[in-house]
DNA sequence: TTCAACCACTT
DNA sequence: ACCCTTGGTTGAA
């Protein structure tokens, strides 16, 4: 343990988390010099109820009964949806760590009584309070004891050049697995130090513990990584020092005990997503890059971003959906504008939310492609269309319906939307799009692969935060949100589409393909310099940057499978003039394709490719017809690693909660046979052994219990190669007919 | 062989 | 508990 109590009562450090303790928030300072401080920040949380006045005296008998320091005073707030101020009742709990209960035990009184921030997270709270966020860089004075006199954030999180505490690592991992080692046997513990790796013995256990309470004393890291540290590792750690009586110093604050949250599936965006309990530690962290969307998809970089302008301390956020991000933002201008936050309603989620972020939803518009092979074809995209237009627009849940500005509506509906008063969600939005378009110039104007990339994991993190702040509209149980907010959005995409697209038209260019903020169109002799100030009409008329995606050597629209001659929106393959590739929903974009099936697609987008044109394309064709042949013979005559052909699939319910004995039902009550507990919303991998086997069971197999005894089913895993290389040959009749004579 | 029901994927 | 983006599979009619 190197934290020590200060000396000095002045400082600067970087604030590296926050969480309450019974007599204020305890915070952890990173100092330039390599110290990590506690110190400990007096602070009386605040909710606040308005109500009859025999109902609010209730409410203060309650408040007496719960025996916890309490103070009140009547004040006034701003109801968001009211527009201005209304008498409330502050209620300020002394203890941090008692204010969850009191505000349970109140919210439980119900009456005429309405409750405002009164259910969110104690450091979030914390930071709008003070106008502080995770590693931000703080000049501070304590006392003696380390009770905080005053704490201030010198950089701002708006800022997109901030320096960033030099960290010390810790990484966890297991043996030697690929997939869930929940789902079968899992290797040893290995840990990480400074770039070395060192198994734990599992033989002698004792020794184990010993020695990663040893690595944990030197190196006192701020950060553990793991890979399954939530469901795997710390659990089993936890376990073995229980059994032997090892005690195990996780935490750096030796009075905290770990915080661990339980297991849980919930639906989301259209999908279930499992969430591992998670083990948090206190005064340093632990995230799970195998329980953590944002560490997936914009690695350390991107959580520290996200972090910083949700507030949000990094361990809670590597573990929450983004929409927590975006409402945490939402919050956080509410409340330091003064505004009351709506206790939130948890009525039963419908499951249509998820449906309304995708790029199809109904409420965007479609123009269906022609398909097959298109020359001179460029495609031009707005930039975060929904969120541009919520901001330009100024649409968010309290300005819509206004009774002031009547002549002001949301194109063919009936919704007026205000024009005198800026809308909460635009004031989040209009930083969070002008910070990302910053990391976006300074990514352009980088040669340095390493700043480059941590300005692209930055704006993929802010990206993020603006593509859910659209479905969080709309969505019931959002506390900012409202469904005819959603609609006036959805009603400017399909004006501003079609205006693109009536715009491009009178430029003498056809409209090939549309979809909800973006077009493709084709003119003969296409130029970049035409499509550039076609851009910038179209921007000037709809308000709404729009942006020169690329133009094509050739694009393929691939057909529909279930309605031949159609085409599909976002089934294609195009070629940009600069020789990079853009693939939408082909298999090779499919998490549930087996590697074997995508690396063959890949091979033979790869080798079209090189055509500049759809004659080269053509000519191409023999040798595509060649690399398929090869994958085939290698898939017919059992070649194939075992390994490439795991299939990957997320299931969504309980294992004997499955109607049809599909293939991942049949392995999903394999594993469950076995003891291994599925969760909804987690993936499983298998291979398939048997197709057409009469017993469901024989069909496929866990990859985690594959044997060499076992095979794989050949003209399956043919059919699904040919499946997916086929529409390449589309172009060519005769090939096609020879390559597939059934149209198989 | 047909087709409704089921199930998962997509940014 | 929704009432539907597409594609694929299952199993009864």
């Amino acid at each position: 343990m190197t934290s020590k109590t200060p000396f000095l009562s002045e400082g600067e450090g970087w604030l590296l988390d926050a969480y309450p303790t019974p007599d204020g928030m305890l915070l952890w300072m990173a100092t330039q010099g390599g110290e990590r401080i506690p110190l400990r920040d007096p602070f009386h949380p605040c909710l606040y109820l308005n109500g009859t006045g025999s109902d609010l005296k209730r409410a203060l008998a309650l408040l007496e009964r719960l025996r916890t320091p309490f103070s009140t005073r009547q004040t006034e707030k701003i109801d968001l949806f009211v527009g201005n101020s209304i008498p409330v009742l502050e209620v300020s709990v002394h203890s941090p760590t008692e204010f969850p209960r009191v505000a349970s035990q109140l919210t439980r009184l119900g009456g005429s009584l309405s409750f405002y921030n009164c259910d969110l997270a104690l450091p979030q709270l914390y930071f709008y309070e003070r106008d502080l966020f995770p590693l931000a860089f703080c000049s501070f004075s304590a006392g003696s004891d380390g009770t905080v006199l005053k704490i201030r954030a010198l950089d701002s999180l708006w800022d997109t050049h901030y320096p960033l505490p030099p960290l010390r690592h810790l990484g966890l991992k297991l043996e030697g697995i690929s997939g869930n080692p929940a789902h079968g046997p899992r290797g040893r513990i290995e840990i990480e130090v400074e770039g070395e790796t060192r198994v734990l013995e599992g033989e002698n256990p004792g020794i184990l513990l010993e020695t990663l309470n040893h690595y944990l004393q030197k190196e006192d890291p701020d950060l553990i990584l793991t890979d399954w540290g939530d469901s795997q590792i710390f659990p089993e750690l936890t376990r073995l020092s229980e059994r032997l009586r090892v005690p195990l110093s996780l935490n750096r604050d030796p009075r905290s005990a770990l915080r661990g949250k339980k297991d849980r599936s919930y639906f989301s965006y259209g999908q279930t997503i499992f969430r591992s309990g998670s083990w948090i530690l206190a005064g340093r962290w632990h995230l799970d890059r195998k329980n953590s969307f944002i560490l997936a998809e914009a690695g350390l970089e991107g959580l520290f971003e996200q972090s910083r302008v949700t507030r949000i301390p990094i361990q809670s956020l590597s573990r929450s959906s983004t929409g927590t991000g975006i409402t945490s933002m939402q919050m956080d201008r509410a409340y330091r504008d003064g505004i009351l936050i709506p206790w939130r309603k948890s009525e039963p989620e419908s499951f249509k939310t998820g449906l309304e972020l995708l790029s199809t939803d109904k409420g965007g518009l479609v123009f269906l492609p022609p398909s097959g092979l298109h020359e001179s074809v460029a495609e031009l995209d707005f930039a975060s269309m929904y969120p541009a237009i919520m901001t330009t627009y100024n649409i968010s849940p309290e300005t819509i319906g206004c009774t002031c500005c009547p002549e002001n509506l949301a194109p063919e509906t009936r919704h007026t939307i205000c024009t005198r008063r800026k809308g909460l969600i635009p004031a989040v939005l209009e930083p969070l799009l002008a910070k990302r378009k910053r990391y976006k110039d300074a990514l352009n104007a980088s040669g340095d692969p390493s700043l480059r990339k941590q300005y692209e994991q930055r704006q993929k993190a802010l990206k993020w935060l603006l593509v859910v702040s659209f479905g969080y509209l709309g969505y019931k149980n959002a506390r900012f949100g409202r469904i005819e907010a959603h609609e006036c959005v959805t009603a400017y995409s399909r004006e501003k589409l079609l205006q693109a697209k009536e715009i491009a038209e009178a430029s003498g260019y056809r409209l090939l393909h549309g979809i909800v903020d973006s077009i493709w169109i084709q003119k003969h002799g296409i130029t970049e310099g035409g499509c550039l100030s076609l851009a910038k009409e179209i921007s000037d008329a709809t308000k709404l940057p729009i942006n020169l995606e690329g133009i094509y050597r050739w694009i393929d629209f691939f057909p529909s499978r279930s309605r031949p001659g159609l085409a599909v929106p976002n089934r294609f393959f195009g070629v940009y003039q600069s020789g990079e590739t853009k693939v939408r929903g082909l298999e090779v974009r499919r998490s549930d394709s087996p590697p074997f099936v995508q690396n063959t697609q890949k091979s033979i987008m790869n080798l079209l490719a090189r055509a500049r044109d759809i004659q080269e394309y053509k000519a191409l064709l023999p040798e595509a017809k060649a690399l398929l042949g090869d994958a085939l013979r290698q898939v017919r005559e059992g070649r194939v690693p075992i390994r490439e052909l795991v299939i990957r699939r997320k299931i969504a319910r309980e294992p004997d909660q499955h109607q049809r004995a599909t293939l991942q039902a049949v392995v999903a009550q394999e594993l469950s046979a076995r003891g291994i507990r599925i969760h909804p919303g987690e993936s499983i991998q298998y291979i398939i052994t048997n197709a057409k086997d009469k017993d469901p069971a024989s069909r496929a197999r866990s990859y985690a219990t594959f044997s060499p005894d076992h095979t794989y089913d050949r003209e399956q895993y043919a059919r699904l190669l040919i499946r997916a290389v086929e529409p390449f040959f589309s172009s060519c009749d005769t090939m096609r007919k020879e390559l597939f004579p059934d149209g198989s």
